[in-house]
DNA sequence: ACCTGAACACCGTTCAAGT
DNA sequence: ACCTGAACACCGTTCAAGT
């Protein structure tokens, strides 16, 4: 804990990739994405540039780094041993909390697949399809269909959560607002809009979530019959 | 046409939200999204700065009408009439393609959804999957399934086109390049991760995304049954 | 109403100089 | 090897002033 006392003195630790990652990763998680700059990095480090940059490339490899700390520690902390089909859904809830707690991670997946983390993460969907004897041929492309579905829809409920927490309007006006542009869009009267727009005012964010993992599985079983 | 004749004189049409978004969007096609400056934008339109915060509200409001504008013309030019499932594998590769040849939609998508012209996607695949006879309650789900896993796969295919843009490595080194990452992570050998790694230094990227959406779609008429 | 462009308050990044 | 912090070359955005 930093006392009152130690005023912008000298840090006198060594610097590491790890504490300026971690460091990184508090700014964003309290401040977004705009407040990560390398002058709030120096004062939260009580260091110069010079020092953060002998550690990192640049902001977009420490981005890239602040994210890999997030989706790997989701990884590691899987419970192993559980039946296929609940490792799955336990691998999706957990990405989805994890980028619903910190929402950067969602743009940057965008930004950078192919990131180790991220490869990590198709392995795992992959060996569980595997385990699950889904058949040989659908096994790659049913994990390109569930990691996408699962860094999209988080990635979306994290931007969702990001115009929540900054504004003034809560979830209810937020949902309410979006579905009167839905039903606007078809006042000719397509019954889809409207009901659509009703079920989103009801809906829970992990529940559909949930229930959109069950469907792709489903399609996974029916290619296996 | 310009030509060579006309220095930095003065416009002397009007401007519009139209031009403004029209030139930006050629600077981001061309130039990629860090070219994409106002000091670009004031060149290119022969204007200054003013000019054109009178027509758009900042920056993030200029890039959020050029991905409406692309979105909405890949709604725009379906082709009515045609089986529901065609459509819908017309409007995924619509989407596909268009977000291959303007990479930076990709990442406005994750940053902003909700927009108006993602609410049209939902509601034509909505409407797509009504036709497809889907049971009412996993029409809504099934969307979302979809959407995400075109836009997912879309954004990931366009970052790897930004890549292969920019560097000096060609498509098959950045493959064997990720292939390889991937075989040494799980040196141990399962087999998964081998076998992945030769299918994806083999595989068709527009190939493997339509037996994506094929499996989503084996697996809603899996629920219907 | 629409436009101009100097000016302001920031950025990321570099680098000579220190220990 | 590791760090400091002034300096550089940019940004987005504002705003008094023009037509």
């Amino acid at each position: 804990m930093a006392t009152k006392g130690e005023r912008a003195t000298r840090r006198t630790d060594a610097l590491s990739q790890q504490l300026i990652v971690q460091a990184a990763s508090e700014i964003l998680d309290a401040e977004g994405e705009a407040a990560l700059t390398f002058r709030a990095l120096t004062r939260h480090l009580k260091t110069g540039y010079g020092a953060i940059y002998h550690h990192v490339a640049n902001k977009s490899d420490l981005l890239a780094a602040a994210t890999d700390d997030v989706i790997a520690r989701v990884v590691a902390d899987l419970v192993t041993g559980a039946q296929p089909r609940e490792a799955l859904r336990a691998l999706a809830l957990g990405l989805f909390d994890a980028i619903d707690a910190h929402p950067w991670v969602g743009a940057q997946l965008t930004r950078e697949p192919w990131r180790p983390a991220l490869l990590d993460v198709y392995k795992t969907v992959g060996e569980q399809l595997q385990a699950l004897d889904a058949p040989e041929e659908a096994i790659f492309d049913a994990a390109g269909v569930l990691v996408n579905y699962i860094l999209g829809v988080a990635g979306q409920n994290a931007a969702n959560a990001r115009v929540l927490a900054g504004g003034e309007t809560g979830r209810a006006e937020f949902l309410a607002d979006i579905a009167a542009r839905w039903t606007r869009l078809d006042p000719a009267g397509h019954p889809w809009a409207q009901r659509a727009a009703k079920r989103l005012r009801e809906h829970d964010d992990r529940a559909q979530f949930l229930a959109g993992i069950d469907l792709i599985l489903a399609g996974i079983e029916a290619v296996n019959r």
